[in-house]
DNA sequence: AATGAATGAGGCTTCATTCAT
DNA sequence: CATGAATGAAGCCTCATTCAT
């Protein structure tokens, strides 16, 4: 029995370790950014000697595109939970609400900033973010696609469109609280994208007749 | 008399000369980024010597801060313009496109977004952008209360909220074509930001009639 | 009983491990050099644990150090060789290829040449370089001297004199050889190294007779 | 006139800078050889700053190929004199004495072990040592076939044949003077060489007879 | 005896900034 | 005003060595 732990904690403590950097790492990066983080700082954070993060990660480079490779399996994991919410709305506040909500200790907002401004020059970062996107938009308009308020939504407007103002409007608004992070805490945040959520609501589902109006908007 | 001409040609010359670092240091970071980006790289391609650029400004962050600043100029200037359009639909058009629109060569987007990174953990940038986006908000909504499409809004809708939503989901898709700016032409990302805004417009607008009026905004 | 096969096979166990560290460096030294091989490179080529290279040695330094005087142990042998050889000519042969030739898979060139190099900074290195090369000389002396062929030298050439000849083209060649490793085999420039003997041999000992004897030299 | 002094002081300065760097380089080098030297040492060697060795040169190794590639000049330039010598005998003394002659202060012969030991990992400066080697052969080649003693070699030999035991031997000697360089001063170094080719001189070129002899050893 | 995770000093290199010219 | 050579602190990464297991 002590040989099967053994056996079993041996790349247990290995991933542990892993672990360990990987959330020291974040601690930094949303403390300070990408590029002002040092390896020094991450080891110090994590508590362990700058040599021991190369035994898990490559570079420091590697250490980014993982922590954005874990972004992307967080919001999958997200998105799941989401595709089991009982109706479409508490879906999307799910989606919406928990796509940048706070680890354990802070909000990564800062994290997710840098995650973005990497993408315009790091290829690999690029396509991740690239792919990120489009799950995220493909599983919104999945959910949306096989909801009844998808039954009853304005002429013109396709699951993909709300879809898509969704998946922006929650990304545009994130960055907006970057700003605001100094002044409103993270659960007036929070409230704020529910809100927004509300808003939209109702534009993009609830509805039947407006469509001769619309139609001549939409040449 | 030469004397004379030096008093007022210096400021001149001199004005230009940090019109020209700027200009450089703009180039430089849409292509890289702040961090990766050198002085020296902001020195060749404003064809002076590093030295020089220190003559204008303290120091890279000095430079980065004002750069920050003259975008909130650039903003207010589009946002003058725009209040001078004819219409709601055109203002907005102008307002949504313009913001994140082309360098004489390419889009600076992935200057916005090294902003809103750097927003994160620089208190004077964070103080910037909030500015600039209230400032956003704050004309968007005089703009939408003081014309005609305000007075047909969807119940509940008022136009701030409504403000809100442009800013937040132009900036979301901002940041989608970051992602996408290998994939997609500056012409196209353009087209997508027309597209989303011909799509939230009725639903944020209209509810019974200005439909002449919405008409000729259409060409 | 248990203890004395422990007795007995530690050592013997022990030495069979040093053996094993010291044929794995010298494949890796032979392949990068001395600094460039890690403790590490040393412990994947003999499949051990790079802790264990310490129980067997003090430092990078001492595995570098013992190998040299390795180096020594097998020149050694390979005189004792050629003292038992049948005629002068064989003998020569023996101590100028097999000085430098293959381990199991290739010419340990890089190590000696290493080895030399060392030997300019380090006292320890150098002094066994010394003794190597002064045993050498003095071991081609011996075999001269004792030989038919020094009885018709020509006139002011001792056996000192040839024995340094012989060796100093021998290493020279050899150092020529690591420059053309990538354009010929081993086998070619064992060739090369023998063609040179046999064209210094009749310089060096030939005057008048003993053409009979040579002629068994060289089936 | 300052004018012309300033224009052709700038190239110049910086070429000094060049060599200053170069003669300090060459100075650690010789002292603890490629690997173990720093570019703080070179730094500290030159009386300037790190950064400043990287205007100069790309790279650690950028240095030491720069300097195997000045071997190879001084080389030339060596050979090019010996060209001009009234006889073989004193060409092949410049060639055979010079080749690893001291720098102002010290022999480099310790720079010279390094190159070929570097020759057998660095595929740039193997390439190097392979061109000075065969440059050093060739040259030898032409100044013996060039030369009245030529005539009366023995039979077999050629002139390149010649050339390679005197470069060859020339250079095993080296070999030999740094293991004995903390015994022997540098000019008895120099004049165990010159005492080799003293000896080795009659062997290849006097003589006229042994025919006979010779060829029953070279079938 | 054996392992290999862990350490941390130290190496190479970059780059913001200064300053003599 | 303008240059760009020069500085040196600081970052990333490697690797000899140690030590708990």
């Amino acid at each position: 029995m002590t040989g099967a732990m053994t056996l079993q904690s041996v790349p247990d403590h290995s991933e542990e370790r892993r672990r360990q950097i990987l959330r020291a790492a974040m601690t930094c990066f949303a403390r300070r950014g990408f590029h002002p983080t040092t390896m020094n700082d991450i080891s110090v954070e994590a508590q362990i000697s700058v040599g021991l993060i190369y035994r898990y990660f490559d570079s420091k480079d590697a250490v980014i595109t993982f922590m954005a490779s874990e972004h992307l399996d967080d919001l999958r994991h997200v998105l799941e939970q989401a595709r089991r919410a009982p109706t479409l709305f508490e879906a999307l506040e799910l989606v919406s609400i928990r796509h940048c909500e706070e680890q354990p200790e802070h909000l990564h907002l800062a994290f997710v900033a840098d995650l973005f401004a990497e993408a315009a020059r790091n290829e690999q970062v690029r396509v991740l973010v690239r792919d990120v996107t489009q799950f995220f938009i493909d599983s919104v308009t999945d959910l949306i696609a096989a909801s009844e308020e998808a039954k009853t939504v304005p002429p013109g407007m396709v699951p993909r469109t709300a879809a898509e103002i969704i998946v922006d409007s929650t990304r545009g608004m994130m960055i907006r609280a970057i700003a605001d992070s100094s002044t409103l805490t993270a659960s007036q945040i929070r409230e704020r994208q529910l809100a927004m959520l509300r808003t939209l609501w109702p534009l993009l589902f609830s509805r039947s007749a407006p469509a001769a109006r619309v139609e001549q908007v939409q040449p």
